[in-house]
DNA sequence: AAGTGGTCTAGACCACAAC
DNA sequence: TTGTGGTCTAGACCACTTT
């Protein structure tokens, strides 16, 4: 059995309160909720109690709070649907969906290859890498920060062609001629934001972020380029169809 | 410019010191760090502003506490990869790389279906549906609920098939004659667990957790199965190879 | 002016580990 | 006994919105 503080089971309470009042109320988003100081004297527990409750329905997405002003019924976000495919990248995908999204290039920079990295793409001699990157926005907000990191023996001068780029696919066949490269692994998982992420995507530390990994291919000419991409897990979706 | 509080300039401060800290010192996993009241009078910060960073380096992942003992360096966790395939099952999968590994069914239910759950399985009348609860766990700890959704017309009788349970396919194949069901369609996005979640697996709050959704169909039978999965995103990773 | 959420502080108390 | 992290409280102050 689960031991529980008399401050924990008060948030259970508290917690329980607040959504059956947004369901026997039948409140839609927007809607106003109780303000922290009336639950924190209607349970007669300390105003940070009733935050801590607050501050996780925030995080669930449930409410929302405006500062000033109280805490109402929140939406479901919209999140964006990325609908997968191994052979057609991103931006292309997305771009059909949504005319606001936007991958900006934010910094491209030029260092060595790490033993891990020469793993990866399988390369005998490690080079130099190009490391490109970009935020990604919907709306102008950025939601997701990507890394792209290329050998620089299989695009040498990649630097200096920076100023039209729209996505890296197109890039690679249009003036480097290579055929469309494709994804041959792909990895997934959760995690917390680091603090730059925090700071560029300006969201709180306790979002949920999904980071997705791949590796493209080009026939006949080699493992062309890893590719890393952080996204708030609230406006991000994968989808897959076999 | 983004506005710093002078508080959050402290905190930053004191995170790039431990961070530097465990790099100067070569520290390794386990090797102790500086405690919370040492951090806060070095640099004349509240105790709750040393607690709010180093929080945030637990996190990550890159310390932990022990209480009444201190903080340490952190090793990054084992997480369990799930190569995943359209055709196999993912206890099949799971199984052949750790022995330990357990699904075990907490809950079967029926219920009728629900009007959005007629659209997922493409089904003329809404009859029942079996509803399948699962913990899966590692060492006997649970890192993932699943919850499977049958169309009750595809499985009668199912509730009382359950006694040596190991996987739904199998199941489905050994009991029912049916084709092995193959995902048609799979989706994955990041959330943080709600509060059963949080009590079952023993996570706080701020866990990010791996949701990932299939839709199971059968050659000549229809769409049999919908399933949910909600793991603990520091205990499992997505892998696909194309 | 009053009420709201957001932030921060100082301190108390607890359970636990080490000495 | 001392120090540790974990929890909780009471209150102050701020920026903001509404009345």
């Amino acid at each position: 059995m689960p031991m529980m503080s008399l401050t924990e089971e008060r948030k259970v309470k508290i917690a329980q309160y607040i959504k059956s009042y947004i369901r026997k109320n039948q409140l839609k988003n927007g809607d106003p909720l109780p303000s922290e100081n009336a639950l924190a004297e209607q349970f007669e527990a300390n105003r940070n109690t009733v935050r801590s409750v607050y501050a996780m329905l925030k995080a669930q997405g449930i409410v929302y709070a405006k500062k000033g002003c109280g805490y109402f019924v929140a939406e479901k976000p919209k999140s964006l649907m990325y609908n997968y495919s191994s052979e057609i990248g991103f931006s292309e995908n997305i771009q059909k969906q949504d005319e606001t999204y936007e991958n900006k290039i934010v910094n491209v920079s030029k260092r060595p290859m790490t033993a891990a990295e020469t793993k990866v793409f399988r390369t005998e001699d490690a080079g130099d890498v190009f490391v490109i990157t970009t935020h990604r926005s919907i709306d102008g907000k950025v939601f997701a920060m990507a890394r792209q990191i290329l050998p620089e023996c299989y695009v040498p001068g990649l630097d200096i062609q920076m100023d039209d780029f729209h996505s890296l696919s197109e890039l690679l066949t249009d003036k480097y001629g290579y055929a469309h490269p494709q994804c041959k692994r792909m990895t997934i998982n959760a995690l917390l934001p680091s603090a730059e992420e925090m700071r560029i995507m300006e969201i709180p530390q306790n979002t949920p972020m999904l980071k997705q990994t791949e590796l493209f291919h080009v026939e006949n000419v080699g493992y062309i380029c890893y590719f890393v991409v952080i996204a708030r897990g609230d406006m991000f979706k994968v989808e897959m169809d076999f």
